[in-house]
DNA sequence: GTACTTGCAAATAATTTGCAAATAT
DNA sequence: ATATTTGCAAATTATTTGCAAGTAC
C-alpha cells in the first residue's frame, strides 16, 4: 500500500479508537510509513518538523505510544538499550535490522514453535513470550559494502 | 560448579587478563554467581554491599563491564530498555527469563541456523548477529501460580 | 612505587510528568 | 462546549565521566 494511503488508513483507525487526529500525529505517522528504516524518537521529530514545524519531542513520544497501541508502529530494541520505531505490517512479529543504514524489515515468526517446545521440555520453563531480532546487512548495503571494498583496494 | 569455586575461577581469569582483583570486584562476582536470577546494577549493588559495604554504584557498573568482557557475566536486555546481568555459563548464548521472579537460564542456540537461512533467502539481508530472549515462568513459579490459583478460588 | 581502581559529585542521555494554553470533535 | 492534545520546562531514571585519594601487585 502506498504511503499516503497508509496514513489515511491508520489515521482512520486512530479516530475509530477514540483518538483525535491532529496535525502532529499525522506528521509522525507519515514519517513512519515513509521510512524504510527504524527511527529514534529524535530522528522522527526532526523529520516530522519538516511537515509540521511546531512539533515537540514530547508529542513524538506520546504519539509513538498511541501508534504502538493501535498497531501502526512497532518498538524496536537496539543493542544499546535505546528504542527505535518502525512501521508495522500485518501480523508479523520479528525484525531484521540493517546494522549499517538501520533499514528494517519484518518477517514471519517461522518455526520458532519447535524451538519453544524444545526449550520448554529441557528447562521446565513455560514459554509465554519471546523477543527475536536479527541484525545484518540489507541488500543495498551489501552492494555498497562490496563497492567500497573495491574502491578502497 | 559450586559458587565459591566459580568466584575463584573467574577471579583468576580476571587477573590473567591483567585486571586487579579487588574486594569490590570479588563481591560483585560473588553476588552474580550466587544468584539464579538476572539482576539490575542497583540490585547487585545492594547485595554486594552485604559483603563489602564501601561499594559504589559506579564500581558495580564498571565491574559488570569487566566481567562481561571476560565472559563471566552476560547482559540481559529487559523489555523496558534497562539491562540486567546474569552469570554466564559456557558457550551458550540465549536466555529464558522468568517474568515473575526473574530467574534466568541459558540455553543453547539450537537450530536457529535454519531460520537464519530462510530469512536470508527471503529478505536478501545477510544475517550477522541476532538477539533472542524468551520470557515465561520458571518451574517454581509455575507451581506457585497454580497454588495461588487454588488459594484464591 | 606505580599503574590500576575506587568513590564521589557532576555530566549526559533518554524518557516522563505537571500544567496552562490550544484545538479537534 | 468540552475533553483531548499540545509544548514547554522541570523531574526522573539509567548510565557515564572527571578527578583526587586509595590500593593491588
Amino acid at each position: 500500500m502506498p504511503a499516503a494511503d497508509l496514513v489515511k488508513t491508520w489515521g482512520a483507525r486512530l479516530q475509530a479508537e477514540g483518538y483525535r487526529l491532529t496535525a502532529q500525529r499525522r506528521a509522525v505517522l507519515q514519517v513512519l510509513v515513509e521510512s524504510a528504516a527504524s527511527l529514534s524518537p529524535a530522528e522522527i521529530l526532526q523529520r516530522a518538523r519538516q511537515h509540521v514545524p511546531e512539533t515537540g519531542l514530547v508529542t513524538v513520544y506520546r504519539t509513538l505510544e498511541v501508534l504502538t497501541t493501535c498497531g501502526a508502529a512497532r518498538k524496536v530494541h537496539r543493542p544499546d538499550g535505546c528504542h527505535s520505531y518502525a512501521p508495522a505490517s500485518e501480523g508479523h512479529m520479528h525484525h531484521i535490522i540493517c546494522e549499517r543504514c538501520r533499514a528494517v524489515l519484518e518477517f514471519e515468526g517461522c518455526d520458532l514453535g519447535t524451538l519453544f517446545k524444545t526449550v520448554q521440555r529441557r528447562t521446565g520453563y513455560k514459554v509465554q513470550a519471546h523477543w527475536l531480532e536479527l541484525f545484518g546487512l540489507c541488500p543495498a548495503c551489501r552492494q555498497k559494502g562490496m563497492r567500497d571494498k573495491q574502491i578502497h583496494k
